[in-house]
RNA sequence: GGUCCGGUAGCUCAGCUGGAUAGAGCAACAGCCUUCUAAGCUGUAGGCCCUUGGUUCGAAUCCAAGCCGGAUCACCA
């Protein structure tokens, strides 16, 4: 595997080789055609063509009802024309045509599937250099709790992006934005220092990032209950807990509250005492005193801060190597805040953002749909878009960017709107790259994930179930005689994340998804280990007996044969399809389709034990080839490609 | 309420820049291991593609209206 990494990176860089696929020719001999029968001007991306359908004899359609309009043609006579001349001009690459009711159906020479076959048996091409540099964040959590089963999509589509993003001949550097400030951050360093008797992840044996989130969601568990009593005390016109300028509007909720009839409203009215309650507890006040000592630097306060963030970020690297994720730079709000702070006072300067009377600064976009935005509060301390717009400024000026990407839930569409038309207005050169991949939150059947309420399910815990699944399964399957202990751990962990990386990769990122931790993720049918399986099999076969022979280009194909080349041979398409749409899903269909079509192939046809030495030396090559896509497309997935399993 | 996203087989999802009879997987049912790994293969069954109207030779796909579900519109992050 490492070999052939090298081989791949080998080829990203040296290779200048101009990607043609057989589709991309299809369409261009056939704009050609138009031209020269009808002197019709057509790019050849307009041409629609899809695969033939298996029920007919062909391998790529030409859909000509759109020409039959241009042309003001019946669609049959454009398609008859059309296919004589590709077949007799192109005869080395189109061997036949049929029209069935206006779709051109085109039969390719064998000879290109298998040139296909020798070019790439070896190591599947990328495409070649863009010289494009592309940011990509993901992941960018908070410092206050571990990594849950949401995180496990953010990461698991940041990685796979930036890999098919280099694939498609970019440079890409891996982002992560620590969100390590804020009031979150002290609830958990207030509570520990209140309940934790100095205790460490080297004393507890706890892993830092879940004794950081037991603080933090022990804080919130007390200071609910501490909210609880001041409700009832409220409700019982007891207003001596709380700040004395909430005291008269506190008051009218309280009188609305009994008068309220329906359960609904009285229960609106409750939550808004509720949360006056929880802003006058002890604990919210202590983090907030917390949150002041840190932004005026006391220095115990940042020692603790310090040590606790180091005990997360431990924790985090921990879950991330297991994840196999890793990132080539890391940015920290703490760092960035300041710097988004200056860069909005220059607005305000410029005349681009305005101050209010109580010295909040704000932007105006109205005029584009949207409100006034809050950017620095009254007091002058920076909200959670100050920093984004210096971390935006500074990820620009560290790699001269010509694009940066955002892996974040769709629950912050708006926000990430927002910033680009803040930078765009403030003429910042970092504005135009900016772009949002947007993706659905993973929901529990119960609804949504939430930290707080002990909802959530976690990543690490996620992570060691599967690897346990994994290996219940291999071992019910019984085929692993000869593994060490070793082997056998690392190959149920590449099962196990085979099988949740692909599992959260499936779906398109835009959709939201539930996951029900009830029902266990599938080894079976469209998931990470019926592919790795696939290969695995392929493996066995090659190990058996290999070739270096070349194949005789004038063979004939069986079916089982060419579909296997021709899908493989959709590989680069494939990729540009994935990086277009900022989208793994289409990558995990197609290669769900390679692997579909193998095990098919190998079903039908015996590779070792072939009719003739020529049949076996071509699908040994075609087991090869598809082996090999197999284990590029999975890579592209952060997925391991087993030779055994 | 404004804006945005989604609604396809019992379940999970492809297909959506309009094109052939709407496809996979799971679950169900029926076959296939003296022959390269059965985590597999082959087949059967299962559909008012949310509704209504429009555009078109042709609509799951585009447009409009509506219904349902979700997100968002904070001096939270």
């Amino acid at each position: 595997m490492i070999y052939l990494w090298n081989v791949w990176v080998g080829m990203y860089y040296f290779c200048q080789i101009i990607m043609n696929t057989i589709l991309q020719q299809l369409k261009e001999d056939a704009a050609a055609s138009l031209q020269t029968i009808y002197s019709l001007t057509i790019a050849p991306t307009e041409i629609l063509i899809n695969e033939t359908k298996p029920d007919f004899a062909g391998d790529y359609s030409i859909v000509t009802f759109a020409l039959s309009k241009q042309l003001s043609l019946k669609p049959d006579a454009i398609a008859h024309a059309i296919g004589e001349h590709l077949v007799a001009n192109y005869s080395e690459k189109y061997a036949a045509f049929d029209v069935i009711q206006g779709f051109l159906n085109i039969t390719i020479q064998p000879v290109l599937f298998l040139n296909y076959l020798q070019e790439n048996i070896n190591a599947i091409q990328y495409l070649p250099s863009t010289g494009k540099k592309i940011m990509i964040e993901f992941s960018s959590p908070n410092t206050n709790k571990p990594l849950h089963f949401g995180h496990l999509r953010n990461n698991f589509l940041g990685d796979s992006l930036s890999r098919i993003l280099a694939a498609n001949g970019h440079t890409v550097i891996k982002s992560n934005l620590l969100n390590d400030r804020g009031i979150h951050i002290c609830k958990s360093m207030y509570a520990w220092q209140a309940f934790g008797n100095g205790e460490t992840p080297t004393s507890s044996g706890k892993k830092g990032d879940h004794l950081v989130g037991y603080y933090y969601v022990l804080f919130e568990n007390k200071m609910k209950e501490e909210a609880a009593a001041i409700t009832e005390e409220l409700l019982q016109n007891n207003f001596s807990k709380i700040n004395e300028s909430q005291i008269n509007a506190t008051e009218k909720l309280v009188i609305a509250y009994n008068n309220a009839a329906e359960a609904n409203k009285k229960k609106d009215i409750k939550d808004k005492i509720v949360d006056i309650a929880k802003a006058n507890t002890n604990y919210m006040q202590g983090a907030r005193e917390m949150l002041l000592k840190w932004e005026e630097n006391d220095a115990d306060t940042i020692a603790l801060w310090q040590e606790m963030n180091s005990w997360v970020i431990t924790g985090f690297e921990n879950t991330y190597s297991k994840l196999g994720i890793h990132f080539d730079k890391y940015y920290k709000e703490s760092e960035t805040y300041l710097l988004g702070k200056k860069i909005v006072l220059a607005g305000v300067d410029n005349g681009v953002l305005f101050k209010k009377e109580n010295n909040s600064v704000w932007i105006d976009l109205t005029a584009d749909g949207l409100d006034e935005k809050l950017l620095l509060r009254g007091d002058g301390t920076s909200v959670y878009i100050t920093q984004d717009i210096g971390t935006a400024q500074l990820k620009y000026n560290d790699y001269q960017l010509d694009q940066s990407l955002y892996v974040i839930a769709d629950e912050q569409n708006y926000h990430m709107q927002v910033l680009k038309l803040i930078l765009q207005k403030l003429g910042e050169p970092c504005a135009e790259g900016i772009q949002h991949v947007s993706y659905g939150l993973v929901e529990l059947p119960s609804g949504r994930m939430k930290t707080r309420e002990g909802t959530v399910v976690d990543a690490d815990d996620t992570m060691d179930e599967m690897i346990a699944i994994a290996a219940k399964h291999t071992n019910e399957l019984g085929k692993t005689e000869g593994f060490t202990t070793d082997e056998l751990d690392t190959l149920y962990n590449t099962i196990g994340q085979g099988a949740l990386k692909f599992f959260l990769l499936r779906v398109d990122a835009k959709k939201k998804m539930i996951f029900n931790p009830e029902e266990s993720i599938d080894f079976h049918g469209f998931t990470g280990p019926f592919i790795q399986y696939a290969h695995a099999r392929t493996c066995a076969i090659l190990r058996k007996e290999n070739t270096n022979k070349n194949v005789d280009v004038t063979i004939e194909l069986l079916k089982a044969e060419k579909q296997v080349i021709k899908l493989c041979e959709q590989f680069t398409q494939s990729i540009m399809q994935s990086a277009a749409e900022l989208n793994p899903s289409i990558l995990c269909n197609y290669v769900f389709s390679v692997a579909k079509q193998l095990n098919s192939f190998l079903a039908e046809l015996k590779v070792l034990t072939a009719e003739t030495e020529e049949k076996k030396i071509l699908r040994l090559q075609i087991c090869e080839l598809a082996k090999n896509t197999i284990a590029t497309c999975l890579q592209l997935l952060g997925i391991q490609a087993p030779e055994k399993m």
